[in-house]
DNA sequence: CAGAATCCAACCGGATACTG
DNA sequence: CAGTATCCGGTTGGATTCTG
């Protein structure tokens, strides 16, 4: 998955000594590491929402974004897409208990921030 | 700072809601939130090192971002740069207090990791 | 409403080569 | 070693149009 360059100063037989331990890091960042993903976990910790919602709710993504960004969310298992066959149509968005999982992470970051970013 | 466009099926006089909230998350992405920062600071909660070994240790960074990550999270306060006049030249980053506070976050992204992506 | 599709500009990220 | 400079492809992002 990543590309394998090796610098020309160290030959590094045993250069794997703590990429290991970051690669975990690594992978969940392939998963909500985006521009958006962090965000919209954090909305929809108040519980379902639609696909509207979330747009209007998140200030600056646009449909685009957010469609990519929920199907990779759902292909992930952290969150689930549910369609009611209304008119007009309806489409629920909620998070899994692997989702949520991850809000405490995200709720620390936001602590972080509103102590920093002031 | 973000723009403005509105979607055209709702007039949404009252539609700030929730963003406030997640505002502050987002300053913080805008400071964190790149794919390299994370992973950097994860490696650099073991202790200071220098700018190869950073290189060496996460695997797939290449130089320009790992210099373009160094000098955005020295500007914002995470980590601190230490040039040393030797031959070959030395620089050493270290965590900041502030950058160090963002461990917690980090370290619990990472176990959710091991927890999910097995 | 919930998207899919398309076009295009801007920026980000990656691979190298080069310098003090 | 610690960067800087350069080229270049992919992704992001915005606007707009269309469909069920």
């Amino acid at each position: 998955m990543y590309s394998n360059r090796q610098n020309q100063w160290v030959m590094a037989k045993n250069k794997m000594s703590v990429s290991e331990k970051t690669c975990t890091l690594k992978e969940v960042l392939d998963i909500i590491g985006g521009k958006w993903a962090m965000p919209i976990i954090y909305i929809l910790s108040k519980g379902k929402m639609r696909f509207k919602e979330i747009e209007r709710s998140i200030e600056g993504i646009n449909t685009r974004m957010l469609v990519k960004e929920l199907k990779n969310m759902e292909a992930n298992g952290i969150i689930t897409r549910e369609v009611f066959a209304t008119v007009p149509p309806t489409v629920e968005y909620t998070l899994t208990p692997k989702g949520e999982k991850l809000l405490p992470s995200i709720v620390s970051l936001h602590t972080w921030g509103q102590e920093f970013t002031a």
